[in-house]
DNA sequence: AAAAAAGTTAATCAAATGATTAAATCAATC
DNA sequence: GATTGATTTAATCATTTGATTAACTTTTTT
């Protein structure tokens, strides 16, 4: 019988997920081998196969996670009809921060997915839905109802600043010489410049 | 002997290393299979090895190349003396979506290399001493002197905003439902936008 | 034109790799 | 505590894959 007390992520089960979970975010789908996961997760080899039928599937199972992760940071936030323009730019940015500085292989991974497989992406989180119809757009619009350019324009550039950072952070560690603390440090001081830009931008 | 006369990209090693670029480009290192190059190429398996030694000697050329065309665009415009700062940024986001739009998975490669090999990337390129050091920063470090962020946050940011819409496209494109010609017309916009928006943050 | 060098090909090799199997161990239900 | 089912293990399989080889062809040199 499988193991369920209070989820304490000891079960072999969860063990494999999070070495793969590990593993696949790091090094990528083709450049993993069953064998890294086992071991990372101190397992028989077999158990990848037993648990999860095959290395294609477990890479299903984290690549719909860490999707949702990435999707659910921003769904809520952007259809909230409660929250002004400017509200909604403080969350999302202060959201995918955090996100992020606690998980920082999810940017690159999600960038490789949606290339290797836009419409996965795109089908699975029903983005064009929850994104170009959001309240957050809505508003947008609004804002830049006499703009020369369009919301579209202001969200990848609004989206580029937030997560950029995070896929070029061993370049930016390189040229400034930072320890992964003051790497850190940095990042998470865009909490309050990005929004502050970002409104700029807005007003122009 | 070989072919060398008018560089007609015809000769065997040239078509192999062509077909390599665009494979390695598109799937990456571990994903790509000497098979995928060899029939791309339409040569023969073999002559990989014969021309290039190892599928790994083979890549490191690409990449060193492709690294080679991410810098070169800009660090001469970087570490001119004679134009101003934002005749600077004009020009390194013209160059960039120029480059960019000729060559749409540079972006991606260059971040998944710097994340893989980020001491190879940083060594190559001495991009230390080429960017802290350039003129543009120092004409940076003026302009933000009383400012409350560094000129790496904003080198980060502008970076963001020229790079991750290439890197993102194919969600660009699942988004706006846009064919490829009407995502090149939107990146191409962007030319202009990036540099006020840069400006605007600058002034700020 | 003969000899030598360069280029090309199909076949094959050895290692790596995802997956499976059958036996062994452990847990829980009666 | 014996039995049944779930879990774990080491060994093995079949395929893929990067690389090599040896024969063959084409090109260049003498």
């Amino acid at each position: 019988m499988k193991r369920n007390s209070i989820n304490s992520a000891s079960t072999t089960e969860e063990k494999i997920k999070n070495a793969a979970r590990e593993v696949f975010l790091k090094k990528g789908y083709a450049a993993t081998r069953t064998r890294d996961i086992a071991e990372t997760a101190g397992e028989n080899l077999a158990l990848i196969n037993y648990y999860f039928k095959s290395k294609e599937n477990l890479h299903r199972i984290i690549m719909l996670e860490t999707m949702g992760a990435f999707i659910n940071t921003m769904i809520p936030v952007f259809n909230n009809p409660d929250t002004s323009l400017d509200e909604k730019i403080e969350q999302i940015v202060s959201n995918y921060t955090d996100l992020f500085l606690d998980r920082p292989d999810i940017p690159l991974f999600i960038l490789n997915q949606i290339n290797q497989n836009a419409d996965k992406f795109l089908d699975h989180v029903q983005v064009k839905a929850n994104i170009m119809q959001s309240h957050f757009f809505v508003q947008l619009a609004k804002k830049l109802k006499n703009s020369t350019y369009s919301p579209m324009h202001f969200f990848i550039s609004f989206m580029g600043m937030i997560i950029f950072p995070f896929a070029a952070s061993p370049m930016i560690q390189g040229l400034r010489g930072s320890s992964d603390a003051e790497l850190k440090a940095f990042l998470k001081e865009r909490k309050e410049l990005v929004p502050a830009w970002a409104k700029l931008i807005l007003k122009a």
